[in-house]
DNA sequence: CTTTCCGGTTGATATGGATCAACCGCGCAA
DNA sequence: TTGCGCGGTTGATCCATATCAACCGGAAAG
């Protein structure tokens, strides 16, 4: 497997402390004096260009990832080419995850535009949570958010039908852009058709017939990747109590 | 939300460090005089009986599970009625860590046979991780693996068809009791079709059906939960290059 | 010992989403 | 400016799995 992509590298002093994200990032909740400890950890930032991988299946794992900038998306692939889009990671979130386990990666993040990580060596941060109050929690709970979070995929994929899956998956976006200071209502997806149906584990052509669908009952308003949300709660009841639930 | 079922427990002093699991729970890998550290950590154990709950989606969350005796399933329940498996676990394995993350627990963790589990305070380990070398990593593994297992289910839920999904859940339970000592080609399943189907996103019809069809290919021999794999490397190659692959 | 019930198997039929195919239009390169 | 390619949409058809239904057998209860 080859080692990670070229990247541009940044030193910095102060990462966190005047980091714009440190509200919703991983020092969310830390105490001031804490968080210029947390300047230690981020040693460098590194630039990906949009399709470039942060890290590929098989990396050497050294370090886990903070989106500055930009959004990713994680990928399985299979021996025979088929492809399992694990999810999509916008700023604040945190890339790497997987890899503490076998000390290698076992998956692929791919920049979905030019964007912006926060490089933050997993042994510094094993040190640190030994020593600062509150980081160590804190991280634990990052993690548990993530498996929390794959549980509601496995609920999607598992038990629901195609146009649930895809509401779940608009509301689900329209979250996390309002959590970023963003509209609720209207935002421009970065993945293709294709991407979101094999996260949602449906061919591209059925995303394509439910998008069209909800706008022709005036849920949403669809233009290619821009998507304007008009009626929130629809989407919502949608996915709950579906007629013919299986 | 009610609490968690009434339940035997049982005062220990020495928890760890003359249990026979040791080799394959959360210890390991840890050097003998820190092992005695972890006695302090397993307060108590909590004996489950089938069918009944060691935690239920709403309960609060004050600490982890490792089983001892036994096997459980985790499930998530939508409104409507819908479940979702989610995992099935086994001696040694960890339970709980989806509390972690809103401190209440986001799923049902269920026995499938009366069990029994070695309470672990979370505030008790999160105070050990500082202190014993090794076991903030240990810990953090056992989390990551979760995660990455979980991908893996998202691939066969989101990637693959009914028989492969089959065949990978066998070739995982076969390599679980192997990993435990038992016969890695015969070994009595403890959760229903129904149970099995949910976890792989399928009608217990449908798993019934390619019980039969592996049955009359002569990959394995199924008697009702008695299971025996007859040819390992078919089933292996059913999850690979499957020719009409999705 | 008999009855009941639940988990499992099997068959017939229905259907949601996949597949195959044509076409559209925007953005980019020449 | 024109041409090209990729992402997206839409239509026709197919098929894997769901659904509905009947039946079986072992275990537990009476």
């Amino acid at each position: 497997m080859m080692a990670t992509a070229p990247a541009t590298v940044t030193g910095l002093k102060k990462a966190c402390s005047q980091c714009n994200l440190l509200e919703s990032c991983l020092p969310f909740g830390m105490i001031d004096s804490d968080i210029h400890r947390l300047d230690e950890l981020v040693g460098v930032r590194r630039r990906i260009k949009r399709q470039q991988p942060l890290y590929r299946t098989g990396d050497p794992f050294e370090a886990i990832y903070a989106i500055r900038i930009g959004s990713f998306k994680t990928d399985v692939l299979l021996e025979d080419g088929r492809e399992q889009v694990t999810g999509f990671q916008m700023t604040g979130e945190i890339l790497g995850l997987d890899g503490i386990s076998a000390e290698l990666h076992s998956c692929n993040a791919i920049a979905l535009e030019d964007s912006e990580v926060c490089v933050i060596p997993y042994a510094k941060l094993e040190e640190l949570a030994r020593i600062v109050e509150g980081l160590q929690h804190r991280f634990h709970k990052v993690m548990s958010r993530e498996i929390v979070r794959d549980h509601g995929v496995m609920m999607l994929l598992g038990s629901m039908r195609a146009e649930e899956r895809l509401a779940a998956f608009l509301l689900n976006m329209s979250q996390r852009f309002t959590a970023r200071g963003f509209s609720a209502s209207e935002f421009h997806l970065r993945m293709t058709r294709e991407e979101i149906g094999s996260y949602l584990g449906l061919k591209l052509e059925t995303v394509s017939r439910a998008f069209s669908r909800f706008q022709d009952e005036g849920l949403v308003a669809v233009q290619q990747k821009h998507i304007r949300i008009l009626d929130n709660n629809s989407l919502r009841k949608l996915i709950q109590h579906q007629p013919g639930a299986r």
